[in-house]
DNA sequence: AATGAATGAGTCTTCATTCAT
DNA sequence: TATGAATGAAGACTCATTCAT
């Protein structure tokens, strides 16, 4: 058995670098931790956060209750971790797409598509979310909305670009921002909610015609600018 | 103990009134179920569904925790009552706002602006709702969904109209539907939770801006044509 | 059942003073209150604080374990009263033993027998003591000690006119009142742990014997004055 | 490493040394043991048996808590050891205080000096004893009790010799020794919960005098005798 | 009808002890 | 040998709901 010696000799090269004991194995536990949280996002995403035995998580894993307590202090930081890194993988999902698109509008609709996409394929994100508004009510902000806050710079840079280079109407890049994150919000809370199975693609044309164009005919657009 | 008395045979006195017509009991007893959805609203609003004992709802009311389940069979269904009654209120609201007025595109105006009060003056609302979704995950859709459908078709022959006489761009009414009730589901829920304050009037204007003239520059638009 | 139709006529009467509903039997509620102290006196004793489910009090008398905690907000608290109801008892016991005598040494004679024989008759109490002490360790001062001071003044007014009478040898009377209390103290303890059975009629004997006379001899006495 | 090293051949030069007598792993056992139970010791008398983990016992040392198994099969076996090398400390104590001392009641004055001294150096045994009790309640005696016994006999003897040299009273031995054993308990405990803290020599002088001269004045004395 | 009292079922969390390296 | 990791078993406390008056 191959392998076994190798362990075996790692582990005693260890022994030098270490204690002595079980070698604390950082990635072993990192790993642990990750399966646990995928777990968890699962299960509270299906039975709620209140309805959730953290011995429901543990089940599946074949493991034991505790051992998740050894992962994390309490059945809340446990779930707070798990929304935690939901958010982190939205805005890396939308780092990602944005990437090197320079181009403000174009940027806006692969964020657009990005965001819808990242919520079709992880619903269990958005009964996460719900989740820690419900049952958390005294922190001051989700930890959704705080994250929200990170790029609102680079943002409003892109968007006043794309206003002097005369791309976009001339308006408060403040009001572009929350329209437009408000629309995504309310759109991803109402896909999953209300059972809505348009595919991201479509519904984020959809978006982006009213976002951009608006919904007013070229007259009705032209007796309001007279009056 | 006069009052009592007096209670009493004001009651048995109604009795004999309200053979005819609906009895007064039932008044007594709406007026009873009224008062403990009116609480109940805000307690669940306050500490969350599931952190609500049904004896936080009672004691301020001055009554016994028992009497509340002779109006209201569980808690569950004391809870989906002031929801639905929420949702019912705001139904009217915008009912109410949107009126007799006739021009579609005034119509929608009222409406986003009614919609907007609406929640600014029933904060426990939204919280409901959230609670609503973060508890009854069985349940197929959200009470506030189902009720947003009854609508439809009126706004769907208004929006239709105002297309044919030219006063907005050709487009499936759905999108446009879906777009607006989308980003004001959105607008709300961020209000309430992100602690914005900007008062509903301002953030309609906003959003009215949005959404009726777009945010592209008459250029990019004409660019955005010939392509 | 006449006593069951007075209860009836009296709870009717309630009817009418307080709201409605069942009445709030304030005796009945005391009742239960002292039912449950004095099982849980017998179960810690028994199992000690750590080791006692509460679920063990509540099933040999019948009821349910929540509704021990509808008299006692924690585990803690139930034990604490019993503790202290304790204490209460011996306070009582001894001052009603002391009564009326004036004379200082029956005074002391009768205080030593009434200690002695309230914890051959309440062993439980020794055990609920230690107990106390055992896992209320951040409490300034065990309730026992508490307690004790209470009635140190009139001790001490006691056997200062005892000296003054030529009755007591000129000493301090903390001295006489510290080495009697912990004497005491210690008697109650090894009695009950080194499981001593000496009837405490005779061992009261013992300790005036030893505590009034000393034991030097006569002679050693005289040497050790003239020293 | 080069530390790590020389521990290592430290260890295997004492190997060849130790073959003859006594084999040094013994030796380094049993220094693990001694410092296993001083934390203990500590640990248990802070916190209590029940409310210690022993991974509080385990981390000041900086060993792994598994390693604490490996020399005391159960917390239960660990912590009575604790307590017996106590007793055996406290036994040792007064054993060398009173050592060469022939004089009986010098003897007395000594070994009382010793025992308030003892607990008043280590007021971690006086919380171990208690403990004990509080959680050991089905062992037939206390560890402290059962040790107390050893030394009763030439106790024993001592006083017997001093009253047939006309230097105590005429008495039962076994009364004298049960009083003052009783109160050595009962001051050991008192000033460790009711926290006081007169200096033990202090404190040893009030109890020589009560306990060998009694309370009573020679007259009170007197008319006892007559009686 | 109204309600104080009672409680069973449920959950989080702890920790002594064992296991695997 | 030493020890980090794992966990089963246990217990305090809560609360929706029912019962008895």
């Amino acid at each position: 058995m191959p392998q076994l010696k190798m362990v075996k000799s790692s582990r005693s090269n260890h022994k030098v670098d270490c204690r002595r004991g079980r070698p604390c194995d950082e990635h072993r536990r990192e790993r642990r931790c990750e399966e646990i949280l995928d777990k968890a996002t699962e299960v509270f995403a299906e039975h709620g956060y209140r309805n959730t035995d953290v011995q429901y998580i543990a089940d599946p894993l074949g493991i034991g209750k505790a051992t998740i307590y050894r992962y994390f202090p309490t059945k809340e930081r446990l779930f707070l971790a798990a929304v935690e890194r939901g958010v982190r993988r939205l805005d890396e999902a939308i780092e990602l797409a944005v990437g090197r698109v320079d181009d403000p509008i174009a940027k806006m609709t692969v964020a657009i598509r990005a965001y819808l996409e990242f919520f079709e394929t992880h619903p269990d994100l958005v009964e996460l979310f719900i989740q820690e508004r419900a049952e958390f009510r005294d922190r001051p902000k989700a930890i959704y909305f705080e994250h929200s806050c990170d790029n609102k710079d680079q943002w409003r840079q892109s968007l006043l670009a794309a206003m002097t280079k005369g791309r976009l109407r001339k308006m408060p890049a403040e009001r572009i921002m929350a329209v437009t994150s408000d629309l995504l919000y309310g759109t991803m809370f109402t896909n999953h909610f209300a059972g809505r199975d348009k595919p991201f693609e479509e519904q984020a044309r959809d978006i982006q015609d009213v976002l951009f164009r608006g919904i007013f005919s070229d007259s009705e657009r032209r007796r309001i600018k007279q009056s």
